[in-house]
Order: C-alpha cells, then structure tokens, then sequence
DNA sequence: ATTTTAATGTGAAATAATTAACAAATTTAA
DNA sequence: TTAAATTTGTTAATTATTTCACATTAAAAT
C-alpha cells in the first residue's frame, strides 16, 4: 500500500477530528462539500484525499460518517497503537499532556520526562513524570516510539540525541534548535516563532495592499 | 515589491534566527551551504530565498551575516513594530508568553486576556492579563494587530469573532476549531495533534517498510 | 418512465515549489 | 599573472500539489 503524501496525511487528520463532531451532532451521511466548507478548502481536494484512500461513497447521499472514520483510522492509525512521551514538563509540556492525554485511542501518552525534582513523581492527567536518567528503561519498559520535545533550546541537541539512542522512531520537535536525526526516525519540527512572524509579515502586506 | 510566498517567508525567519545565532558565535559570513546544512535543506533552496530578497552577496566570501539579517529584516518586519495580545493564559498561552516576549524587537506581546478572575490583573514577564471584557479599549489603546488564541475550543468561535469585531488582523489560532475569518485578516491555524498523528503515522510507515 | 438535478471519481491542465545545471565572478594557489 | 577551485545567481527542468472539467451515477422531480 502507497505511502501517502504528508499533506494528504494532515487533512486526513482534520478530516477525521470534524468527522467525528458530526457524529456528535447525530450526522451519519455528508458531503464532500460540506467536509470541504467546514476546513476552508475545496470539496476537489477532499474527493482527491479519499480517493487516494481507496473509498469510495454511495452517491448522492455523501460519504457515511462512521464508515469514513474508520476508513481513515485504518489509514493513519498503528493497529496496536503508539505510545508517546512528553520530554520536558515546562509550560508547553504540560499544556499538550493535558490536551493530548485521552484524545485518540491509539495515540498514549504514557510518560513525561524533566530533571526537576520537583516535577519528577508527579502525575499531569495521569501521566508521571520520571527522571531523564531513567529514560532509557522506561522507553523500553512502556515500549515508547515517539518523543514531544518540549525542552530550554540549551538541552535540545543533547535530549535528541538521548532519544534516538534509546530507540525513539519519531520525534516531534517544539523547540527552537534544528535538530538532525538518523533516517529511520521521522523529525517533526514546529517553530512557533516562525509562525507568528508569518502572520505579522502577511499582516503587514494585506495593510500595504489596502493602501 | 512583490509579495514573498509563505514557504519563504518562513524559512526567512530561521535564516534570520541562524544567522542571529552565528553573529553570538562572530561569525561574520556564511556561505549558502552553511546556512542550508544548519536547517537541513538545499543550499540552493537558500539562494532561491535569498534571490527573492533582491539581496546579492560578495562572492566567494559568502554572505555578510550583518547585512543579510538586516536586508531579511527589511522585508519581514513592520518598521513600527506589531503589537501582540494572547488570548487565554492557560498553560499554553502562559508558555508562549513567556517564549515570545523580548524575542523580536519589531513583535511586541503587549497584552493577554482572560476570563478567569485570578489571572487577570496577574503578569507573566511583564505582560499585563486584562479580562476579556476589556478587550475593545485595549486593542484601541494599544495598537494591538495579531491575536495569539489559546483559549479552550468552546470558546474558539466566539472569541475570534470578538477579536476580529474589534480590528484585528492577524490571528494565530491554536485551538483545534477550523475558524473562518474575513478576507482582510490573515489567519495561520495550528493543530498540534495533526502534527503528532503525521508523526505516528510515518513512524508506522517507516517501520513497514523496514519489514 | 423520463428528465432534471446534484454528487462523485478521475484524467488532464494548471499552479506552486524544488532541484539541476551552468555561466559568471572572484579568491586562492601555482 | 595565469590557472584552478569555489561560490553565487538564475534559467530551465523536474516534481509536487491543487484545481478544472466532465463523464458517470443515482436520487428527486416531472
């Protein structure tokens, strides 16, 4: 089965997440457009999604909600589920435990990690927070392959290397320092900066625009 | 002058922040490649950027980081400056006030708001909490342009349409609701847990195809 | 029944983004 | 002071992504 595109991958996600808030409204059937609408794009794209899923929709009735959703899941989903660790429990550590702590089903957050002591042994939503020199049997003991980096830039060369040692396959990266990582393991970064300067720069130019 | 495309917008901003960091190490030229290796891209990629810029370098000498930091500044920042509000000072929107003031001189974090009677009044790095019911006159009174929302998903609709009603023009939406904004306000949206589901599905996908 | 209407799936076209290729320029080495 | 080596800027080619256009299908209306 085809690999498919990483932007595929991220709208099938959005996809998912409004799918299943129309299941909460009681909706069972919808329409390309009406998914298309919802996201901001166009009902073409979203066809083109699904099509390169393999499904295919009873027509004129729109696509069958729950069967979509599982369609999707099957898709992007690990059968037996991935677990995840939170490396760093500052205020964005504990902000995406919190927010993803229970929200996919084959998605665990099943650690944290800090070199407080004030934070290690303690509990966020059910997840503990244990020592980073412990890290590497717990990796192992709960069977972790992706790592949120959420550490101060100064360790983050540091705890990345620690976490591909220890056999982290996926690492999805919030602070500020590119990383470089083996090419079996899957780098994700996210500069929030970067972004903010983005909106600032297009800011400034619809203003210049409008002059 | 032309309108930069996104793509390069972005990469703009962490040539700066590199070339930021290579001054600290006096470094006072790099050489496309330098740069392109540090953020794990082409170097001609970094030219291309560069070339759209208008900015030509001395040859041979690599470019003078000095000069080229100003020249992207030049094109990226709002020679007033853009003044900033975080919306919700939950974990998330106290992280990244705490990340984002002081960092860039022409970005200034000037407010948060919240609901919650115990923030408000409260200050993070300087960064006075209003109640969102103040939020008309001290956008007004503080020249505020982009909104950094952090607020809880139920709330996501309301408060953008709050912010826009009172002449915002950016909004960075971190909440995982798809909002819809008028066509003069720039909107940037960021969901984390599509990020994450993309690294655990291409974990999953490198795993497979190393069977 | 037949026609109209409204969706879907997809090949082809268009657009956007990246990379290759190479002439021009300049430093370094011979 | 000439040749070799290196780096840049940019055109052209390539690749990726999105959109158009439309045949096909099925429900709804006549």
């Amino acid at each position: 089965m085809e690999t498919l595109p990483g932007k595929t991958v991220e709208r099938l996600s959005q996809y998912r997440r409004r799918l299943l808030n129309s299941l909460d409204d009681g909706k069972e059937y919808i329409f390309s457009h009406e998914l298309a609408e919802i996201l901001n794009i166009t009902a073409v794209q979203v066809r083109r999604d699904l099509m390169l899923l393999g499904y295919s929709s009873v027509y004129r009735k729109g696509y069958p909600v729950r069967k979509l959703i599982e369609v999707i899941g099957k898709r992007l989903d690990s059968s037996k589920g991935q677990n995840v660790a939170i490396v760093g429990m500052g205020n964005l550590g504990t902000a995406l435990t919190y927010y993803l702590s229970g929200l996919r089903p084959k998605l665990h957050v099943v650690a944290s990690f800090d070199i407080d002591p004030g934070k290690i042994g303690t509990t966020v939503e059910g997840v503990k927070c244990y020592s980073v020199s412990e890290m590497k049997e717990t990796i192992k003991s709960k069977n972790i392959s992706i790592g949120v980096m959420t550490v101060p830039q100064a360790s983050a060369k540091e705890v990345a290397k620690e976490l591909v040692n220890n056999g982290i396959k996926g690492i999805f990266n919030f602070t500020h320092i590119p990383l470089t990582v083996p090419p079996d393991v899957y780098l994700e970064e996210y500069d929030m900066l970067t972004s903010l300067e983005k909106v600032a720069y297009f800011v400034k130019e619809f203003a210049s625009l409008r002059k």
